[in-house]
DNA sequence: AATGAATGAGGGTTCATTCAT
DNA sequence: TATGAATGAACCCTCATTCAT
């Protein structure tokens, strides 16, 4: 008799809810211990479930990690979406940047395994490169609009790029969605730093 | 009758020779695949040696990881040193990261490891919180002097020194001795945006 | 589908069953032919079990160890209770070394490791050699009323005690149950010869 | 250039006497700690010289402790033989065991193997089993004498011999050359224990 | 659907033994 | 002969995965 965190109505619901609880706790642990370093035992044992439950509910381990991958995928489309707003390059990347951090906060579980690309199945391994390959090509294509519209500074794109994604990347070691700092004022304040930088 | 990539002249520096490359081959895998999905095998097997024969040159995998961090420690303290330079708190904490970086590229095994903390030897890891702590401190007192010296726009220092490391740490993952940037070309160009953003 | 030499009725009964069935059967290999010649494989393949499976029921080898000397030591606590009959000093040695001896052949495995100290984890180790100090403590006290009450020869207390302890830890070497004598009749025939010697 | 504790005049007698010295070293380390706790390393390094130096001198460790085998079981033919004293049954008993245990002091690490059987090779252990074999039924016959002659009281001879092996076979674990007592003094008052006992 | 026992592959580590120098 | 580096087999232990109940 497990004691799943939720609820729900309808059978079907209580499927999807319980498959949803393992994803976020195992993506939760990964996060802050590294995927390695967390057995199913223990995201069981959090869940007060019994290991073998988990089984009902995903096929294994790869793809609870490949499934966080895809939550982390899904909301860089979402950013790019959201940001698409009427400006400048640099608007846009401020807009772009800010809605990814702010959706990162709120599941900060499935970004912790960004750097756990090996893990993954073959198959997975190249669905996950395609689609980071495509994210990052997009902030490079808003970074060439920017030289273009004089609104962003001439730099070398892809190291732009690699070091929005190694600050973004970074999170999950030191943001908690009970500390100090709400998501969304953290988002503005690394934005904030990624565009402006410190010096004054 | 194993091949180890480099030649020494007495035997005692072969000695160290030797356990450095299993340090550096071992860093290197590390960084790249982490440290749970590299085994001894792998290193032994790149290194066209036997896994026992790592055995007598480090105690265990464990000691490795440490080394690796505390490579990396030892450039932290030498960037902070080299970065004692007379001007504006700007400048120093641009000499610094520069330098920090510059020495990374060096050796970029090493640094790929600073996520790696849960698989130190608990005395080893407080060794290395330790330092990572006081590294980090001395971050945050450039940043508040120059908060006070002008040369620096007031932001939450905690959140920029986790940039930083999101910054610093990720570069393992993309960089890579024979690519096409320099090391030095890339602690510029990564000093400059962490410093002045994106945003003209 | 393994199989376990008994059966029990309860769940939580059979648990404590199959690592009781280990600790035997791990403590009948120790004995026979001693910790390091015993791997966990032959336990296991023994028992008709994978060697996995063991970790279900002992965290360790070490503890398997421990446990066969608990087994032991409480067997000696037991002894010198119910060796504290009304009598002489050389009486109460004869009754004490006598139910030693019958309790050790009531699970012979379990005194047969009682040579293997340096297999203990450290703080084991520190039980162990404490309890067997309060043992060969105790039997010295014993032998010291009888100088006084005149029913035992003065000898060197710590000699006899050496030779009781040889004794009776060399019998996992040839004491079997199913042998031609009982447990109680090898108990009577040691505790005399040691107490009254070969000569007549 | 190893350091040899003894030196000799002829190749051939420091040849011997080099690999005496590797069998005594050997078989005082396996007494102390057990056969299996004692690397080759260990032994190597007590006697300043490389593992691979012991090689020259024996075969492996397995004949390491064969060797340690034949010294004991040559000490007991020497006590047989020493102790054909005229006399009672119970005297040529008492000559014989002191004299063994005397032996037996004078290279205490030789005795300390005993227990250790399995690890010899198959055609080694023959020998060694037929040759206690022989050892204990050579006591017994002395016992059935004493049996006749009255000397010594009626008991399970087999016993009592599993009693002395029992009892010599636990020296080394406390018997030490620099110990409080000689090693002659041992040999008399465990022979005396052994055949007089406690009781008076 | 939930359990938890069982499995087996994989990795870290030790150490006896070999071998080129 | 002495060395010590290298090897590989053996063992302990973990853990993802399966399966009978």
């Amino acid at each position: 008799m497990p004691r799943w965190k939720n609820e729900a109505q309808t059978d079907d619901a209580l499927q999807r809810l319980k498959r949803e609880a393992i994803l976020k706790e195992a993506g939760r642990a990964f996060s802050q211990r590294g995927y390695h370093n967390t057995s199913l035992d223990d995201v069981a044992a959090t869940l007060q479930v019994s290991k073998g439950t988990l089984y009902n509910y995903v096929r294994d381990k790869q793809e609870i990690l490949f499934e966080c991958h895809l939550v982390a995928i899904e909301m860089g489309k979402r950013a790019f979406k959201d940001g698409q707003i009427a400006g400048t390059a640099a608007e846009i990347l401020d807009a772009t940047l800010r809605r990814y951090i702010e959706l990162l906060t709120t599941e900060i579980g499935a970004c912790g395994v960004l750097m756990e690309v090996d893990g993954l199945r073959a198959q997975d391994r190249a669905v996950v490169t395609r689609e980071r390959d495509a994210f990052e090509r997009n902030l490079v294509s808003i970074l060439r609009a920017g030289f273009k519209d004089g609104s962003i500074r001439k730099t070398d794109p892809k190291i732009a790029v690699f070091a929005f994604m190694g600050t973004i990347n970074w999170m999950p070691r030191w943001y908690s969605p009970d500390g100090r700092l709400s998501g969304p004022e953290v988002a503005r304040q690394l934005t904030e730093l990624m565009l402006h930088g410190l010096v004054q």
